[in-house]
DNA sequence: CGTCCACAGGAATGACGGGCGG
DNA sequence: CCGCCCGTCATTCCTGTGGACG
């Protein structure tokens, strides 16, 4: 067969004749649809408290918080998107700013596009953060405008730069004279509050608004709305269907999750050319999303973080299989001598555990082993499969997947 | 019942590449 | 070009600690 051959038929699969989709742009999760379902009580809620700004008063702060795939950012931007072509019926200068602090990083990147959000152009580095506070500020004041500002996932901002942030924003309007600002802070964390100065709670949350998670027919009722417009009629099977909806509601009622399940259930089902998604492509879906993640996220480490990983890895194989920091750290140096890098401090290394324990490659829990210390065990959370078969193709450590460790042959030993 | 191991993890600080305004 | 500040990564120094052992 020739090489165009086969690409005709992996388009042709993509594009003319597809069985299953009619239009799959729908199940991505940043479309935002017409329709929110089951959503009705907290699209009301912020409606009625932002609805002042029409009358060009400020509206109250307001703190939403709920799981992930809980609507919080739908019907957030949903309610704000309708506000705006309200506003200027009401002929009030209205504007909001949507912000995704995870994505955003960090405080001046925060108030950089702030900035950018009025038409005021700041570099991406260079000033200190005061200065570009400022330029928002008499920016924003110069006008004239009632500013909604969204903070989402302010949690993520929170835990690894503190509230400085909040604390500047919720002051901004004792210093403005022509303008106004309203934040709504949207957290996936309910514990976020105990982490807050008292002031800043006490000023963002005079509004909350709690998202409570679908739950299986909720979230079946989101989907079909959803399944009309994005499938071919009668390419879903009922099974497929109730399926997805039943493992996201097992999964705090993440509709996220349920609208993931659903789109790669069927690309499964259109790469196997069956004309109808079936319950097994969901699960197919199930196992072929998480494997993704991982791989992502394998990839994307660092050197020292892969050498980590790696180390955990071969302590696995020597029948460790729950290691703890000093091996760890052991091999991590045998490993670097190998590749003629010079180690990090265990310090460090201890936080790039963390990490990875955050993304969910590793385990890690700590213990004490009474006389003999407190440390970390340490779990991969990956299949030693999919570990070698990333890192072999790195080009740097590729042949470290193989080698043996000599501080691990020394003292081999049976463990648990 | 106190000791003391083997670390955890916070705080302060520094090096570095990038980019500003003047 | 300079002096300054940025975020990021890393080091250094540090205090804290659960519980088996003696």
């Amino acid at each position: 067969m020739k090489d165009t051959n086969i690409l005709d038929e992996a388009f042709e699969k993509f594009v003319g004749n597809s069985k299953i989709f009619k239009d799959r742009e729908v199940l991505r999760h940043d479309y935002l649809p017409d329709n929110l379902p089951h959503r009705e009580e907290q699209i009301k809620r912020l409606g009625e408290t932002i609805a002042p700004v029409l009358k060009g008063a400020r509206s109250s702060n307001i703190f939403i918080y709920g799981k992930t795939g809980t609507g919080k950012t739908a019907v957030t931007k949903y309610v704000l998107t309708y506000l705006e072509t309200k506003a200027k019926e009401f002929n009030e200068l209205v504007k909001f700013c949507y912000i995704n602090c995870r994505l955003t990083g960090t405080e001046y990147r925060v108030f950089a596009s702030l900035c950018q959000s009025i038409g005021v152009s700041v570099p991406f580095t260079g000033l200190s953060i005061g200065e570009v506070f400022d330029r928002f500020r008499t920016g924003l004041d110069s006008s004239k405008t009632l500013f909604i500002i969204v903070l989402d996932e302010i949690d993520a901002l929170i835990k690894t730069r503190g509230d400085i942030l909040l604390y500047e924003l919720t002051r901004i309007n004792e210093m403005l004279h022509s303008s106004k600002v309203s934040l709504i802070g949207i957290s996936n964390d309910l514990r976020l509050k105990e982490f807050l100065d008292p002031r800043v709670l006490s000023s963002l949350s005079e509004e909350e608004i709690v998202f409570t998670p679908y739950d299986a027919g909720e979230l079946r009722n989101i989907l079909s709305e959803r399944v009309q417009i994005a499938f071919c009629d009668g390419a879903l099977s009922d099974g497929a269907l109730s399926l997805c909806a039943a493992l996201a509601a097992a999964e705090h009622g993440d509709a996220r999750r349920a609208l993931d399940l659903l789109r790669v259930a069927g690309e499964v089902a259109e790469r196997e050319s069956s004309d109808v998604v079936v319950e097994e492509h969901v699960r197919e879906a199930e196992k072929h999303i998480e494997r993704n993640r991982v791989v992502e996220a394998l990839r994307g480490l660092t050197l020292h973080s892969k050498l980590v990983v790696l180390s955990i890895f071969h302590l696995n194989r020597a029948n460790v299989h729950r290691a703890i920091t000093g091996e760890i750290y052991e091999v991590y140096n045998e490993l670097c001598g190998e590749l003629g890098v010079t180690p990090l401090t265990q310090r460090r290394v201890s936080t790039l555990v963390n990490e990875l324990d955050a993304i969910g490659l590793l385990n890690a829990q700590v213990i004490s082993m009474g006389r003999y210390g407190r440390t970390k065990k340490i779990r991969l959370e990956v299949t030693r499969t999919l570990i070698r078969e990333v890192l072999s193709n790195d080009n740097r450590l590729g042949r470290l997947v193989k080698y043996e460790p000599k501080c691990l042959s020394k003292h081999a030993r049976g463990g648990s």
